[in-house]
DNA sequence: TTGTATAATTGTAATAATTACAAATTTAAC
DNA sequence: GTTAAATTTGTAATTATTACAATTATACAA
């Protein structure tokens, strides 16, 4: 049994080939990629497969906490395999994200103000190195 | 002169009745409103506004650092009045979203691994207060 | 094994936020 | 006051996401 198939196990997910596919790209694939690269990065080995599906998995990855989704402010959603706590930065130039390894680590209670803590994350902004490098100038 | 026109006048935006506007709505209504919230509360007030316009400001405004934009997952922006930093909790039941006072403060350079750092959110996910009343059992 | 209930996937259509863009209007400069 | 530049407006296009019903696969009992 692979290490994904036992994975979803272990969380009460049964462990269909779409879901462990989408977990395998996740984890091979660690840049943050949206939905529409995971489905095209594994529409090749299913050839079935919708993006409906991608969206369902996703969904059900994220509540069972497997993984993370990072908006950046683009309209795309990200997503992320969970790892040791860390943040992320965002490239407001070309959108990609990057791990970074400076991060917030809330000790806190579950709760703050009455409202129930499940999840937080830190995000940074601005022009990434490989944007910087391109065009310079455009430094806003 | 009143404070919004002074505020875009200091930071050399030439301050037109829309942008003044959307300035000191965000400034009378700390609740990180949406652009469509913006849209409907100024637009009585300004009858032939356009939403363009709304996001034109918006953006405007992001870029010179007079607002800050805070993205759920739920593909809808919220702005939010620049003041002293502090993080946000965003309900993903309802998609309000609440100040917290909880916060990570950077003191680090303006660089990370080669990136240009010009902005960083913290935000906290999970089940506001009045949604836990409402209905506890949907505890995801 | 066979039938049946349940769960998961699929595809299409609908929704909704955002962006592109060109025309119209306003503002500022000379 | 005329002209150029900046800003706003409205429409159309784009794109991500969701809703939903139909199909397919899976699990389980007889």
């Amino acid at each position: 049994m692979d290490k994904y198939t036992e994975l979803l196990k272990n969380k009460n997910i049964s462990p269909s080939i779409q879901r462990v596919k989408v977990l395998q790209y996740l984890d091979n694939n660690r840049v943050h990629p949206t939905v529409e690269q995971i489905y095209s990065g594994i529409k090749g080995q299913l050839p079935t497969l919708s993006k409906t599906t991608v969206y369902n998995v996703l969904q059900l990855l994220e509540e069972k906490k497997i993984i993370k989704s990072i908006s950046g402010s683009d309209g795309r959603e990200h997503y992320d395999f969970c790892r040791l706590p860390h943040g992320h930065f965002k490239c407001t130039e070309c959108g990609d994200v990057y791990d970074v390894e400076e991060n917030f680590v809330y000790q806190g209670s579950q709760m703050i103000d009455g409202h129930k803590i499940n999840d937080y994350n830190l995000l940074f902004k601005g022009i990434c190195r490989n944007c910087l490098k391109k065009g310079g100038e455009n430094d806003k």
